[in-house]
DNA sequence: ATGCAACTAGACTGTCCAGTACCGATGTGT
DNA sequence: ACACATCGGTACTGGACAGTCTAGTTGCAT
């Protein structure tokens, strides 16, 4: 029921065992991605993967378990990506720019098709699996925006930006950027994802508005 | 699969035929609300609406139909609520008063459990059922904003707002004032559904933001 | 009150699925 | 090359569920 079990393959780590261990954690990504929790068998996880239903079995003591797996892991990988390290505002020292160079960043790094179905996946799944919704949630989007908010507060030590409330400032910069794209995306299918263009023009749209309420006048 | 079946009661218009159907559609209603598309039976819904499983299949004709019935219905009058007739700024002669009422009437009716969890029903579905989320979407924030760009034309003409761009106007002030609230409350449950104070709070602070970019100055 | 449509109860079919059991085959470390 | 853990194939258990069927019952309109 909660998020654990990342130790290591349990059984002997050969290097069969391992490889089928994947091979099986592929496989039910995209299954369970496609077809929500409950549309998915384990009988066809284990003939996507090439293993016998018993080999599942060896490695994940449940469906259910597998699923947490599955999702957790894809969580953390997804935050992360989003999260490598962004170059500290060198050379483009216009704030402007930094900060569109930053938001395009965020946007073209969630509106992929994967993250869109695994935000759909939780987000269907909330009140089966609520401990998987929140940490999507403290993971992505209020990880995001706190270090929006630490980065918020340097520019405003700096002079750089106006900004009282940095926390609220970064749900402001946050959504203005992705909002939209994001729920378009969330309900309209993956072929509603925005193009590379009118991710950039949405980017640039929000934070002239952003800028206008917390820019420096100059 | 798609939006039909809307014609009455199809077979005699007894009054307890429609009673019956009623208690059906308000069982099916909590039910898919609460356990999603493949998590319901029919049994369930049979026995919570206190009516046989006949009864139900000759008011219905499969699970499928009932599930788009109830989720077509239930997205029709919440779209109709959100846009009942809002009195179009009278005495309120104040742009920012009166589009703080505005917003904050749009997030009080759009922040329910009952809607809430229609959206995260419906996003969980969106591969198995797409027609029902692009209704659902069209409904919803497309016509919010539809409404919202309408009126922001208005009050450019009347000079009272600095809008290039209706269309992207609405959808900034939407956004503004609606998705923090809405993100959280989809991935953390109707718990997370902020009181109205925190709402009238959020609405402030994003119609501040907006009306630093579209404001007129005076 | 009477006839008929609508309803109830529950059994039933066919299918699907999570999880288990068994056994013969196979790859791996030594 | 050998021994053994691991694996594949497959069948099985127990239970759930969509949708159908039947036979008897109930409530509404005339």
């Amino acid at each position: 029921m909660v998020v654990s079990d990342r130790i290591e393959s349990a059984p002997g780590s050969s290097k069969r065992s391992s490889r089928k261990r994947l091979a099986i954690l592929d496989a039910a990504t995209e299954v369970f991605l496609r077809d929500g929790y409950l549309g998915t068998s384990m009988d066809e996880i284990a003939t996507l993967s090439s293993v016998s239903k018993q080999t599942v079995y060896k490695h994940f003591s449940s469906k259910e378990a597998l699923f947490v797996e599955i999702v957790s892991s894809l969580t953390d990988r997804t935050g992360d990506a989003v999260h490598a390290e962004m170059p500290p505002m060198q050379e483009a020292g216009d704030v402007a720019t930094y900060l569109e160079a930053y938001g395009y960043r965020q946007l073209s790094i969630v509106l992929t098709p994967r993250i869109m179905q695994l935000r759909r996946l939780v987000i269907g799944e909330v009140s089966r699996f609520p401990d998987l919704a929140r940490v999507l949630y403290e993971r992505g989007p209020q990880r995001a925006m706190g270090e929006l908010a630490d980065l918020f507060s340097q520019l405003a030590a700096d002079g750089l930006l106006a900004v009282k409330d940095p926390a609220m400032a970064a749900v402001h910069f946050n959504w203005l950027v992705m909002a939209q794209a994001l729920n378009q995306a969330m309900l309209l299918g993956d072929d509603a994802i925005p193009t590379p263009a009118e991710q950039r023009r949405a980017v640039k749209e929000g934070l002239a508005v952003f800028l206008a309420a917390y820019g420096v006048k100059r």
